[in-house]
DNA sequence: CGGCGGCCTTGATTTCGGTCAAGGCCCCGC
DNA sequence: GCGGGGCCTTGACCGAAATCAAGGCCGCCG
């Protein structure tokens, strides 16, 4: 006989209750007694757009959840060009389970609000609790997907299409409720324009002139640099090369 | 093909006696009662290049070991421009968990060797052996890495760098055991200049003139359109942007 | 207020890699 | 042997995006 703790919430510790992680991220696959102890344990902060979250000596031994805010990962050549490999929205995980050191960088692209936990605890949790590692897999497999794409994307599209299909993923990523029939919608850049050319594999000035030839079509409104109105998400889609 | 019972030498069935992936496959998180029941409904199979591996009617419910050659991960954008997203070398695992449909194409870039599971059967053993949901994150999480491995290659290096990585890449997976600080080696290229051409989001023509380049400058040796030596390691490497 | 620095846009020019075109090599079947 | 097709190489030319350069906008601090 299951007992039907939701109802009063009864058991779930007090930073946790309004969390979204409990509910699409990790912290859904834990009974509340794992979350009680896992609350004792974690810490929730916030974090300055620019600021390393890997590698320094605050988080190197953690894990963290997203609350709020974007965080990119990035990987640098030698020489200084550098590729942004992913994005983190909220509720997503962050850290790379099982090694020690990982050749890539997390940084917060936005003011981030992150909920962190000591490595060692999560990992002796995920040994009791396959259901925790289940969801970690998951999540794992979405990045690959999500990887995956980019590289088509990478690879295959043209300046102009690159761009496209980056508002696209931003739009669907900020608002996640959004209709996907939707016409319109409008949202903040998480990225300055120096990120999206790093994400993309473009240079600053083929992203700046990509957007204004956007604008100048009417595909997008740019209401300040860094708040954009999407006017037609058909058209933005058509551009987008898919 | 039919497997055989007679579970001599520690119960371990015929079948998988000499397979790799018990080893440093997947199987290795099975026990031998496990491995003697999946071995009852696997199947060995041999499958020529070019042929499709996953959406037809014959593998779309399973998994696979990949047990030798090698096995091409695609995506394709509408207009017929493709990309490579991954390479599957022995012993991978081929198949996307948890998910019915996959937009990715798996197609056989060598004459491949299978080993194939119903896909049910793989996931109830999932479910009931962490061990086993365990191996196959963790492949995931270094498909993950490679992936974005490759981001960084697609987005940021040049087509002499991308070629000189490809080289590099190929020259390490087809021989695991080669030594790191190896000066030369030599082998065939599981891919055709189209092939390496949707890896490295290039031209057929741009990989054959880098090739050449590569060759003209001595770095490696073109004994036969698939079969190279490289001369230099060293030099490789410092060609590949890193 | 005025100057400075970060971020972005726009224009002029260059270059890397794509496109178009031709031909070579090799296997295979007749 | 001969012809055809698949795969690869090489050359000439072109164009998309990079590079180089200048200037605008805006918030911040002296």
């Amino acid at each position: 006989m299951t007992v039907r703790q939701d109802i009063h919430s009864s058991g779930i510790p007090v930073l946790c209750q309004s969390c979204e992680a409990r509910h699409r991220g990790v912290c859904g696959a834990l009974d509340p007694e794992q979350l009680v102890g896992l609350a004792k344990i974690s810490s929730k902060h916030n974090v300055e757009p620019g600021v390393e979250l890997i590698g320094d000596a605050e988080t190197v031994d953690s894990y963290s959840n997203v609350l709020s805010g974007v965080v990119k990962l990035t990987k640098s050549l030698s020489d200084g060009r550098q590729q942004i490999v992913g994005l983190q929205f909220a509720p997503d995980f962050l850290g790379r389970p099982f090694k020690v050191e990982s050749a890539i960088n997390a940084e917060a692209a936005t003011t981030v609000s992150l909920c962190s936990f000591p490595k060692a605890a999560i990992e002796r949790m995920m040994k009791e609790s396959p259901q925790l590692e289940h969801r970690l897999f998951k999540q794992t497999l979405n990045e690959l997907d999500e990887a995956r794409d980019w590289m088509v994307t990478l690879g295959r599209k043209s300046a102009s299409e690159k761009v496209a299909s980056f508002l696209l993923m931003i739009a669907r990523n900020i608002d996640p409720a959004l209709d996907p029939a939707a016409q319109s919608t409008t949202f903040d850049l998480p990225l300055t324009r120096a990120d999206i050319a790093d994400f993309l594999g473009l240079t600053i000035e083929t992203v700046s002139r990509q957007l204004t030839r956007l604008r100048t079509d009417s595909v997008i409104r740019i209401d300040s640099t860094r708040h954009v109105t999407v006017e037609n998400m058909g058209r933005l889609e058509r551009r987008s090369g898919a």
